[in-house]
DNA sequence: TCATATATTTAGAATAAGTCTAAAGTGAGA
DNA sequence: TCTCACTTTAGACTTATTCTAAATATATGA
């Protein structure tokens, strides 16, 4: 098979991000992956679960789901989001950033660490930051 | 002064910071909020439900302390912390600041808004920014 | 190639945090 | 005192997540 979409290879694959990372690129973690990478809604465990069982050629569990998330977090691809109690989200930005809670919708939106990078080195010689994470909550313009 | 100080209320009693914010004060109220007023360790209701359970002139059931939290919680009389997936804390400073995990040993430090208070200002006009939590990971000196 | 080892996926059981339910207890006011 | 509303309670339930053990898939070596 020839007919290669080289329009859809301009981002570089989820297989070769795992690849990169020391993760054995499965059908199940490559189409995780992806779905994490092209979505901006951090989603939790289960929302991924759902979006990905549908259009699938492939099988995948709720453990298979679990598996992969703490796989790919440990291998540094994905990052944890705690914004509500009781439930773990995924973000696929693992560039240092932080986030807003739109209280009005319940988005949430990626903030760049530039916008707040002064941070780290407020609290001055009895801490040793090794890092932070601000989490925002209010309205977006338009929202 | 006196030498021996027979004033021990010298701190706004449990009992009428409830009445203040209109929380009836029963005996198990007063024993939450009394313990979760006098310590900085951020605990879980199930750390609460442990360390009152004992020293306690009144029976404790699990639902109670569930209930109890969720409605010193809406009182505003405590406030949240999540630091980690699947857990959450409590803290009865309900000033605005933000929190310190030190990563070697778990212990969660209150950091005053002071340390931070230019972080609402960051993001501009495209934000409406309510309110943000600073969380900081990294060592306490000497901890 | 085949055999075998190793890793991954899976369904479902188990666990843990938290909520719900319905009954019993408590207490202020008529 | 009686009553009504509120609170507490034990235990059932729910939800998110982890664990287990068997089945599959993949990789390696002869």
């Amino acid at each position: 098979m020839t007919a290669h979409n080289h329009i859809t290879e301009q981002i570089p694959s989820a297989e070769q991000l795992l690849l990169s990372r020391g993760v054995k690129p499965t059908p199940q973690r490559v189409v995780i992956a992806e779905y994490l990478l092209q979505t901006e809604s951090h989603p939790t465990a289960d929302e991924v679960l759902s979006a990905v069982a549908q259009a699938l050629p492939v099988s995948l569990s709720r453990a298979t789901v679990y598996n992969t998330l703490n796989t790919l977090k440990e291998a540094g691809v994905i990052k944890e989001v705690l914004t509500e109690p009781g439930r773990v989200r995924y973000d696929a930005n693992i560039s240092h950033h932080h986030h807003f809670v739109d209280v009005k919708t319940g988005k949430i939106v990626d903030i760049p660490l530039n916008k707040v990078e002064a941070i780290g080195k407020l609290l001055g010689d009895q801490y040793k930051v090794h890092g932070f994470q601000v989490l925002f909550y209010g309205e977006v313009e338009g929202g």
